[in-house]
DNA sequence: ATAAATTTTGCTTTTTTTTGCAATATTAAC
DNA sequence: GTTAATATTGCAAAAAAAAGCAAAATTTAT
């Protein structure tokens, strides 16, 4: 804890001691501003005020009771994400049915990860997921409780698939979850391409008390080799479309609302 | 130091003198303006506006009480990993560790993320992780077949932690693990800022055959509150030094591989 | 070479910055 | 809830910077 920083100069300049504390961020990713204090030989108000001008500078995190470095908190994809406008779209109606303190959990896919994105900072939640890019987004988010479920991770949708994250999911139950779907038909329900995306839905599914569907219009109407469940499953789909659209008139018959 | 720039004692031009000022900055780093006004046998005013010159010149910079070179404040843009080129390099250790067809689990951080990195694409590996940034970087390589541990994530560290990351390492056995710590000292052993990843790592070390220490030196003799292991339960330990380099003389008396 | 103009330098005073301390408020932990 | 740890705020002392000024040094013009 006392490293081999202790050179202690009569005076040390400002910047010298900023580096300095910068230095024992990188090192440890995280430092204690007590720590910190006793090490350089100044007033903790000194070292509180120099961590936050560091922050000011966005050379690493603030917090309680001291500091993290940034690269432990940053992740930026630079993919396109494809409609992302009505992506967004989609995600703004979803995330009016976050309420506070609830348990949800979130799927892959670039809808979901756009509605992880959408989350507001100040809302409460625990949240489940199996998807990496969404889990990380969720990380970033001070007051959500992120737990991932475990197991085989897929390399092209980046989501854990297999036994073990079906076993794992049988064993939880969430109020809401939010998932996407490679296909989705009035008729024919919720399909995929993949075999075991489909184990790994069905086992959402059933650890919902409510499954919401976010799927771009594009998707409607399209369906595939193997199936998910039927549409009645799903408690509500969230197109980006007005609920009143007549695409979505085949879906108006079913036990199923409309966003 | 005084002799060397006391030569022009009495008749010192205003460029002469600025120049040793940078002299004194470029060898130092930083310089007080009172130590130069001495060393300089001139006011502290006048000091003063050669500094205020200089640096409006761009040749150094003035900070409040002295000057600082350049190159001390060009610092690094936020997510640049800190000594990247000694993370990288045990990386390139570690690697060579890997055999094909081999079981090993990576830990979090930022050493750890390099090795992921750093691993063939040929190489055929079952992976292990408990971290997001790991578990990405695996998929990318097409021969290595990825599991996440799950768990209630860690907004730090960006790995799985709790109960039941722990619960879940138990049920598995791996060849090999790399691990990072916090700290390291040659007779506290590995210690942690946090207990939650003190639990994890404890859970790493008993699900492996035989457990890698990744550190760079400068932790090296450096400890904190919460202890995950003593050093002879490590089985290698992989710095960016040559293994017979004096600073890991402390730990060469352990039961532990040097690399 | 000499005088005038300009620059440089050191001194004093005023203003600003930095730092540590104490009182109070807030947050986290139990 | 209560308690302990951490943050915030206001304040005062010390250090440093800035501004103004006059003497000394240097340059320029003649």
């Amino acid at each position: 804890m006392l490293s081999l920083l202790l050179k202690h100069f009569k005076y040390m300049l400002k910047e010298e001691r900023q580096q300095a504390i910068l230095n024992e961020v990188e090192l440890h990713n995280r430092v204690l501003l007590t720590d910190i204090a006793e090490i350089l030989g100044v007033s903790i108000d000194t070292v509180r005020r120099d961590v936050k001008e560091l922050d000011e500078e966005n050379r690493l995190r603030k917090v309680h009771g001291g500091a993290i470095s940034l690269s432990f908190t940053s992740y930026n994809p630079s993919h396109i994400i494809y409609a992302l406008p009505q992506k967004t779209k989609i995600a703004e109606k979803a995330v009016k049915l976050l309420k506070d303190g609830g348990v949800i959990l979130i799927d892959g896919g670039t809808t979901c990860l756009e509605l992880a994105r959408l989350i507001p900072v100040k809302l409460k939640l625990t949240c489940f997921t199996l998807s990496l890019p969404v889990a990380l987004e969720l990380l970033s988010k001070p007051n959500i409780e992120t737990i991932f479920i475990g197991g085989q991770m897929s390399k092209d949708a980046q989501i854990a698939i297999g036994a073990n994250a079906v076993h794992n999911l049988s064993k939880i139950k969430v109020d809401y979850s939010f998932i996407g779907t490679g296909y989705v038909d009035a008729v024919y329900g919720l399909t995929e391409f993949d075999w075991d995306i489909v184990q790994v839905k069905k086992a959402v599914i059933s650890a919902s008390k409510k499954t919401i569907l976010l799927s771009i219009s594009e998707k409607l109407n399209s369906q595939h080799r193997y199936k998910t469940c039927d549409l009645h499953e799903i408690y509500t789909m969230i197109t980006e479309l007005d609920p009143e659209d007549n695409i979505l008139r085949p879906f108006r018959n079913e036990e199923i609302y409309l966003l």
